[in-house]
DNA sequence: TATAAGTCTAAAGTCAACTTTAATGTCAAG
DNA sequence: CTTGACATTAAAGTTGACTTTAGACTTATA
């Protein structure tokens, strides 16, 4: 398929492909007689994955390192290493975001039971607070 | 407390603090008679706060809409659409963060028991497969 | 009292991740 | 056979989130 195709069903600009691969996230596309790229299934998958890494948190530098195809040259005990400290970073985010929700809801929380004779002022010093009595900062 | 006290203490450099008033994400800090900087352990709290949710993927200009100095001043009802709606974000990343996890330890599983006679080329696309025969993209 | 460490401001620089621009080439439809 | 949509490149511009620099003032230490 030619980019502007794997740019639909991909979701990402036409630029953003083609700075991909210059950036060498991509690797560098087959092109047709008249110098247009060409772009397979396999293309698009390595798309999908990329932009899921990146929704949680890895930079593009850090997706480079563990795609498949720059996988395949690597030492086995390092790779499976770097793969297993992604894990844990994501673990480290969900814990990180279990605690946000929680003071997301307390908040709520304390919005909607906030007593008739208090001012403004004095609730968002309470939620203020409320936010701090959760963790133990 | 000075500056250099609420730098060490919240983690985030002077400059940054000081970038975080310009774009009002701070409010202006007290000044003392020397001209400097004044702060608080509401100070610091706001600075946790603010980290925690740049941790969680929110940016500047988002935690700035819901820190408490900010909320006070809004209505009632508007306000819990917005933490309702980050709730939800954080929910949707959830879902996410727990699929890329799914999917590196699968690549760990696929790395270690990589059949002998298979070329890393040939496994390097069977790990890419497995990538997607877990996501229904 | 000199010197180092801390503070101030305004402005410029940096880095990631793109996007936009400009100038040109290719192809499909009327 | 021209017009419009799509392709190419290299280079410059943008945005967010800072950091660095420069020049000046203040405060604590030897």
């Amino acid at each position: 398929m030619n980019i502007s195709e794997l740019s639909k069903q991909s979701g990402l600009s036409t630029p953003t492909i083609r700075y991909y691969e210059q950036i060498k996230l991509l690797p560098k596309a087959k092109r047709k007689s008249n110098g247009y790229r060409e772009y397979s299934e396999d293309d698009l998958k390595q798309l999908f994955l990329i932009q899921q890494a990146q929704q949680v948190g890895f930079s593009l530098t850090e997706i480079k390192a563990f795609l498949p195809s720059n996988v395949s040259n690597w030492d086995h005990d390092i790779l499976i290493n770097i793969l297993e400290s992604k894990i844990k970073d994501i673990e480290d985010l969900e814990e990180k975001l279990a605690i946000s929700k929680q003071n997301l809801r307390m908040m709520v929380f304390a919005i909607n039971n906030k007593p008739d004779e208090m001012t403004c002022e004095e609730n968002a010093q309470r939620l203020l607070n409320l936010y701090y009595a959760n963790d133990k900062v």
